[in-house]
DNA sequence: AATGCGTGGAT
DNA sequence: TATCCAAGCAT
């Protein structure tokens, strides 16, 4: 703002809307810039979805879940395994859990709240959502910092501090940037920059509508914003996952409410985890083949799944049911056990 | 506050 | 193939 309180042409967020009337992306939960916002109730299941996964992933679950669940009355009164199977393949099933409680709690209170602290208060809803919802869905003011808005805020200012340490500094840098009016299209525009601008390795710095204005860039070096601490090497373990296959079913489990792939349908296994490989006991006694491994990479650490085949098998002690193999698709297997599976049938 | 938690695409 | 990374949250 200028001192007679009028908005500068060169204000980062008036060359950030400009921008976005411009090249803002067409994506199926969000409203063109300038029009009303989409209801609440699909902001929240798009920004839930989108938690550290891709546009392209999050796609076509929206559209299922929209399809099946118009409301967020509707998705209250889904039975949670049929939310947890619609959600395989997603990734972080705390999501789902989540997504249902939610549901149920807003569901109850007669709807969303609009405002950021009680959107914060729901489960599954941390600080980045809850700003998200508050400034896309109720066009309020709020501080909403993902991945790119770190990233761009970053570079704008050429914050040297490495994250995650640099979040208060970049929060701070961020809220005063943000603007009071259009809050929804401004964080939708920082993050449509970060994602197609302001790319993660090299960006597209011509193409940048903040250019002038950055500190980044002027050092010359923009992509080395922002900095990271190192990671750590993931550890690679190996077990062993049990199709155990009888008249056209094969026998399922289901995985404790917590943990990995907490709440989900799976193979019995020989219980590997992020700490220990299995044990490669089989739940059975019986002639079991050999199918091959499968390799599947979790965020923290390799799992190599040896995949042993029990045709006629009895099934083991405890809880499980015998799924039919022609409906497979639908017992909603995370990505890990549809490959054990696919394993399995091709021999 | 550091750690646990999925997956698929890009490079 | 190896690595990085994406609209983070809960504990």
């Amino acid at each position: 703002m200028t001192a007679s309180g009028e908005r500068s042409e060169t204000d980062v967020a008036s060359l950030l809307l400009a921008w976005y009337d411009r090249h803002a992306r067409a994506l199926p939960w969000r409203a063109p810039p300038g029009e009303p916002p989409p209801a609440p109730y699909r902001v929240w299941l798009s920004e839930v979805m989108l938690q550290q996964t891709t546009v392209a992933a999050v796609k076509p679950y929206f559209a299922e879940f929209t399809r099946r669940w118009p409301t967020v009355e509707a998705l209250a009164d889904a039975p949670e395994e049929e939310v947890m199977a619609a959600w395989a393949g997603l990734g972080y099933y705390s999501r789902a859990r989540n997504l249902v409680k939610c549901a149920r709690a807003v569901a109850e209170r007669g709807g969303f709240p609009d405002t950021e602290a009680g959107l914060r208060a729901l489960p599954g809803i941390g600080d980045y959502t809850a700003a998200a919802i508050a400034a896309i869905a109720f066009g309020r003011r709020a501080v909403v910092v993902d991945a790119n808005v770190e990233r761009v805020v970053a570079r704008l200012f050429a914050v040297e501090e490495a994250l995650p340490g640099a979040r208060k500094a970049i929060r701070a840098a961020t809220g005063a940037i943000a603007p009071a009016a259009r809050a929804g299209d401004f964080a939708q525009a920082m993050m449509d920059l970060g994602a197609g601008v302001c790319t993660a390795r090299e960006p597209r710095c011509p193409l940048c509508p903040l250019a002038a204005l950055c500190a980044g860039r002027r050092t010359g070096d923009p992509a080395r914003f922002p900095r990271k601490a190192p990671k750590k090497a993931k550890p690679a373990r190996t077990g062993t996952a049990w199709w155990i296959e009888r008249d056209g079913h094969v026998w399922l489990v289901r995985r404790p409410g917590r943990g990995m792939l907490g709440g989900m349908r799976a193979l019995p296994d020989d219980g590997w985890s992020a700490r220990a490989s299995g044990d490669g006991t089989p739940p059975v006694a019986g002639a079991w083949r050999p199918a091959g491994a499968v390799r599947h990479g979790f965020t923290h650490f390799d799992l190599e799944l040896q995949v042993m085949v029990l045709e006629g098998g009895a099934p083991p002690p405890g809880e499980g049911e015998w799924w039919p193999l022609d409906a497979l698709d639908a017992a909603g297997l995370p990505t890990l056990f549809a490959k054990a599976a696919r394993r399995a049938r091709a021999g």
